[in-house]
DNA sequence: GATTTTTTCAATCAAGTGCTTTAATCATGT
DNA sequence: ACATGATTAAAGCACTTGATTGAAAAAATC
């Protein structure tokens, strides 16, 4: 019986936020372990060292999210049927949503954490979260292939590389928009975000090349 | 009359080489000189701080880049011309190639480092750069609004952020796309991607809310 | 209650960090 | 010939880095 919160547990806490503020490279050991008040070598006793914990800390998030996306694109193409392009980017986007909402962090945390992972990803993804990638990318780039027949393969790939930068940039810096705009955009909730971003990549990828309208 | 380059201009050039590579926070004083065969003291005598030295890397090309995007800007809307979208963008990401010409480094290099600074802004951006920053966004801000009269002030900057994601992630992840996918899709010159990207974020800011095709 | 087993802690390690100093050398122009 | 600035090597500074140790404390097991 726990009376409070485990070792382990303060240390992924402390982690996630520290990482989501300043990113994987500027965060020391003692930083972690002085956030969360515990002894600097709870970390290697419980991890084993500085970078498992890391790969700790990116895969406990980002896995449910690639399962989740699988789990709704299955659903959008069985038995045959086709799905719209907005609905697979729907299906790659809003796992991020669900997720969050079934953890315990803030959605500004969660979302500047995942962004963090997608672009300092720490020394390359860990090893055994390639094939859960590769699958992601190869389901999504067969749906989209059938919802978009007039697309080629090669574009396909090239859309769904910049739906991951739009992703990317705006989880991690979606305050960076406030700011140089002296708080000309507002302060739109997730759900807004993610209806914009779907705004705009759907129409990205519907674009015929050299489209001039 | 020197023989050789001078050590101010050997230690830019690996302190680009290495922060394109490893990112800013991941690169130490002494992975400087020892790359640039140079001595600890000079990044100090010549610059005065590894700071110091990294807010002259930003500014480096950073600078002419957003320079070169108000002078395109400027030609398109003299004479109260109305610009095309596609032109605005075209406007907003060309000077990168332009830039790129006119330095000594390879496409690929200089795509990631202004990757890097756009990402990893090693504590914010530089002061003395923010004015020019904010000066473009508010220029083609104000451009899109007149070429695309539907579209909120909001709308345009939610979706130039948008773009300012599709552009980091592809200028730093550019071979990300080429290992993920083993290959299949093609290793494009950058004039390639940059038609890419505009047919993508062409198609993105026009859209309209909540499209269904 | 005694005995393992797990967890925590302060202290310490070697290596690396940015930076500075001193002194010697090299190239330049006056 | 002298002065000036550039460059080097070497040493050292105070500090931080990730990791390890051995002993104490806590928890679990018997």
């Amino acid at each position: 019986m726990m009376e409070r919160k485990t070792t382990k547990a303060l240390i992924l806490e402390a982690t996630e936020r520290l990482v989501a503020e300043h990113g994987f490279e500027s965060v020391s050991l003692r930083d972690i372990t002085n956030n969360a008040k515990v002894n600097v070598a709870a970390v290697n006793y419980h991890f084993g060292s500085k970078e498992k914990l890391f790969e700790v800390i990116q895969c406990r998030y980002i896995d449910p999210v690639n399962e989740e996306r699988l789990r709704m694109l299955e659903v959008l193409t069985e038995e045959g049927r086709v799905a719209t392009v907005r609905e697979i980017l729907e299906a790659f986007m809003r796992p991020l949503l669900t997720v969050v909402k079934g953890s315990e962090m803030s959605e500004k945390l969660f979302f500047k954490l995942m962004g963090r992972c997608v672009m300092d990803p720490q020394g390359g993804l860990p090893e055994d979260m390639v094939p859960g990638m590769k699958r992601v990318a190869e389901s999504f780039t067969e749906a989209l292939l059938a919802a978009a027949p007039s697309l080629t393969t090669e574009l396909v790939l090239w859309r769904l590389h910049f739906t991951f930068g739009v992703m990317a940039q705006t989880l991690l810096h979606g305050e960076l928009l406030y700011s140089l705009t002296d708080g000309a955009c507002g302060d739109p909730d997730a759900e807004d975000q993610f209806q914009e971003m779907i705004d705009f990549c759907e129409a990205g990828f519907l674009a015929e090349k050299g489209a001039q309208k």
